[in-house]
DNA sequence: GTCTATAATTTGATAGAC
DNA sequence: GTCTATCAAATTATAGAC
C-alpha cells in the first residue's frame, strides 16, 4: 500500500529540519518535493508550529520505541548504553544528518510553543530512559552526561562528515556504564 | 569612548544568533535594536554571510584567547579542562544562551559558505587546543569526547534553564582528565 | 484532497540623496 | 555613515472553486 500524504510530508519535513533547522524548510519546499501545492500541505498540517510538533512527536516515538526496555534484568547497563549509542549512530547514518534534538534543542526558546512543547517532551522521555537504564549500576555517569555526550558527538560528526566522533562517544559511555 | 557601530551590530547579532539561530535574526531586527535603518547595517556588513562570518570569527577569537595556554607545564590536564569547562559555563551565563558552535554547528551544511568556513575553523582551533591540553596525560578522554560532552551539556542547560548539566559535564571531564 | 489565487508580511539587498 | 525609497523574492496562511 502506498504511503499516505501526511506521512510523505512528515518524511520530507523531518529530513529537511534535521539538515537545515526549523527555519530552513518551507511549505513550498515540501510541496515541491512531493509534487503538490503548498495549500495542500496546509490542509494536512494547518500551521508550521503544528507540522513541527508532529514531526517531533513521530521522531520521538520512533526513537524511544527503538530503544526498547531500559530495565530488562538480563541486560547490563553497558548493553543498554550500547543500544542507545547505536540509536544515535543509526540516526546519523539515515541521512548524514543530526538528530532532531540537536537541531531543535539549540533554538528551543525560539520555536513556536506547540513545537517546543514536543521537543521538551522528547528530552524528558530520553532522560527518563537513561536514568532507568543506569539505575542498577553504580556508575558515576549522570544521565545528563550520557545524553549530552551523544548529542554533542552528533554535531561533531556533521563537521568531519564521519561517524568517528559518535563511535568514540559510544565507547566512552559503554566503558563507563 | 563609545562603542563603534560595527561592534554594536556584532554584539546584537551574536546574541540573537545564539538564541534564535542564523535564520532567526534579520537585518531589520538588528537595525531596530540599535536605532538605525537596515541599509546602514548593510553598509557595515554587506551580506548576511559576511555578518555571520564576522560574528563567528570574533566569538572564536574571544573564546580561544580566554582559554589561555594549553601547554603551561605548571598546570595539570585537569586544570586545563576546568578552564575549558568554565569557558562554556560563562558563555552560557552571558545571556542564558548557547555557545555559537552548538547553534551554528547543528546546521553547518545549511549556512552560507563564507559563514560555515569560520564555524569549521573555530572547531578546528578548539579541537587542537584540547588535543594539546591532554597530550601529556594518559587519559582515555578523546578530544572529540571532551568537546562533544560540553557542547551537548550546553543544549541540555537551555532546556532546564539551569547550568546544572554543564556543571555535571565539567566534573565528569575534570575527573577523567 | 487538491487546486488557483491572493493576502499580508518579511526577507536580503541595492541605488542614490544627504 | 546614514538615510529614503524601493525591489524581487520568499514566507505563512486563507478563501473558495473543483
Amino acid at each position: 500500500m502506498p504511503k499516505d500524504r501526511s506521512e510523505q510530508i512528515l518524511d520530507f519535513a523531518e529530513r529537511e529540519i534535521r539538515k537545515n533547522g526549523f527555519d530552513g524548510v518551507s511549505f513550498r519546499d515540501i510541496a515541491d518535493a512531493i509534487g503538490v501545492k503548498s495549500a495542500s500541505v496546509h490542509y494536512h498540517f494547518p500551521t508550521k508550529a503544528n507540522l513541527g510538533a508532529e514531526v517531533t512527536r513521530r521522531y520521538a516515538t520512533r526513537f524511544i520505541e527503538a530503544l526498547g526496555s531500559a530495565s530488562d534484568p538480563s541486560e547490563t547497563s553497558s548493553d543498554r548504553m550500547r543500544r542507545l549509542a547505536d540509536g544515535y549512530i543509526e540516526a546519523y547514518k539515515e541521512d548524514t544528518s543530526t538528530c532532531l534534538c540537536a537541531v531543535l534543542g539549540s533554538v528551543v526558546n525560539h520555536l513556536p510553543d506547540e513545537t517546543s512543547k514536543e521537543v521538551r517532551g522528547y528530552y524528558a522521555q530520553l532522560q527518563e530512559w537513561v536514568r532507568t537504564a543506569l539505575s542498577q549500576s553504580d556508575t558515576a555517569l549522570a544521565p545528563n552526561v550520557v545524553v549530552g555526550t551523544l548529542q554533542g558527538a552528533m554535531i561533531l560528526a556533521l563537521f568531519t562528515d564521519d561517524a568517528a566522533p559518535l563511535i568514540e562517544a559510544k565507547n566512552h559511555i559503554v566503558s563507563l556504564a
